[in-house]
DNA sequence: AAGGAAGTTGTAATTTAATTACAACTTATC
DNA sequence: GATAAGTTGTAATTAAATTACAACTTCCTT
């Protein structure tokens, strides 16, 4: 949530000093942001501790921090709030919500996202003898979907949405192989074992997960999404379309990185599906 | 003008140790922000005066003023374009560019739909007695996803990415049994027919695919997305995403449709994964 | 090719800013 | 009215950023 909104929200569990640090920032943000913390306690004559009492409370690192937040916060119109569905909206309502929030999300994502990770994981994997995308539940169909992407480019890819046949293909891999961990939360035992055997069996695990999870600490390379779960519905949503998003990211950067020949090659594997469509009239 | 923005523009009159620093910050803007001097300086293997000089270059007073501007910038959203991926692309133009094409197309795609439609298809899958999802290639995580999804609310729910299996489903099909094709171009005859012997047999057929295309002309009713089709990398990326947005949409429509106390069913389901769950540690 | 000027970069010292520890003071409660 | 919990400020400490200056490049002149 936005900070400003945040301190507004939170005015009545503020202490007496608290509030009037508060007031100063609401009355005037922008001069804020460019106030050090003397200044702003001066302003709002209180001590220095206690406007920095005041970041911690808004769950930022200190002053500094507490800047930064209300610099973005300030920033002309965050084009899309994260809207939740209510109970009583209609088909336009909640059709609009979802498009934005997941709009939202991907915005979040973008801003996240580790580029050197991402162009690291790019090196590792067209350097590999073999891919296997693993994913459980709903991360199964990113990992489906990744499958799909990546056999295009002419490298031994499997794809397992079974724990034993996971298990199996882990114990088998070796170095050189790619393993690529599916797991919005990173929490999944059975996936973490599996980036565990195939670490142990020399394969470079790369992990699309939450960072700092237990399946984090198992692999190679984390890819992290930082995306506000979408818990309304007890269904992931937004997270693993940010998730589809990378694995699109990381194809693109496999193309690229094995250049124009190579490109040919994809157009071959799409107009092989010819014989299988119906021909596009010109209308 | 957006510090980010200048940075890109003056990168040629930016000296050998400047340039580090500018690399380091473009790929990693989201780690800049919460960096120090000394931090930063590391990371582009330059001394603090040269990160120092560096936000002076750019019209700041100083590295806290450049993190402050620097926040703004990731802040507001850059409205997006619908940017195609170059050859020469570098890790950090390609994934932007994704991630903001794929955001446009959702944004498209959000104007384009038709909400009555969407309207009638979530009455239609409340009622069924059985839900079929169908697709092939890329649409068969789609279709993974959805019953990912559906399957949650207590109906048989089946999906296929068998065309053999698909065809003795739709055979075994009749009054009530809802059947949902995904095919972007909706030209796959292998799906068409599908369609065709599900509604022989009295099926409703819901179709996710090009409005006008062979396949809509099968289905009772069409779910059409006008997202502009992503041909440089021969793969379909945003269209996909689209689709799944799609799902998520008609998804929640169920759940608002069958009420609160069906909504507690769903968190039952999904604290069903605990067990299989590594604990949130709280810090 | 040598010398020097302009420009670039890093080291160390200095200054400034933010945070911590602790003591004094309020406020509420019994 | 005493005491405990909570709040606030002062002073000391620590951390961060900036400045001054020296060393090193690079490029131009003679």
């Amino acid at each position: 949530m936005n900070v400003l909104e945040k301190i507004v929200n939170s005015v009545n569990s503020f202490s007496k000093s608290e509030r009037k640090v508060a007031d100063v920032i609401l009355a005037n943000p922008q001069t804020t942001i460019h106030s050090s913390i003397a200044a702003l306690a001066k302003m709002a004559d209180v001590s220095e501790p206690t406007v920095n009492r005041f970041c911690r409370r808004l769950d930022t690192k200190g002053f500094p921090d507490f800047k930064l937040h209300l610099a973005q916060s300030l920033a002309n119109g965050t084009p899309y709030v994260n809207r939740h569905v209510e109970e009583d909206d209609g088909p336009e309502a909640y059709t609009a919500k979802i498009f934005e929030s997941t709009m939202a999300a991907l915005d979040a994502a973008r801003q996240n996202v580790d580029i050197n990770t991402i162009n690291r994981a790019v090196d590792v994997l067209t350097q590999a003898k073999k891919i296997s995308f693993f994913g459980l539940g709903a991360s199964a169909s990113v990992a489906h979907d990744a499958q799909n992407k990546f056999f295009r480019f002419n490298v031994p890819v499997v794809c397992f949405d079974d724990i034993v046949m996971q298990r199996m293909s882990a114990i088998n891999s070796s170095e050189g192989d790619v393993v690529v961990c599916i797991s919005h939360t990173g929490r999944t035992k059975n996936l973490c074992d599996i980036a565990a055997i195939a670490r142990e069996n020399d394969a470079t695990v790369i992990g699309i997960t939450a960072y700092d999870s237990p399946l984090a600490k198992e692999c190679t390379l984390v890819l992290s999404l930082d995306v506000p779960e979408d818990t309304d519905m007890y269904m992931p949503m937004a997270s693993r379309v940010a998730q589809l998003v990378l694995i699109d990211i990381l194809a693109t950067g496999f193309t690229l990185r094995r250049g124009t020949k190579f490109r040919e090659n994809l157009k071959k594997v799409k107009d092989s599906l010819r014989g299988s469509r119906f021909e596009k009239k010109d209308f």
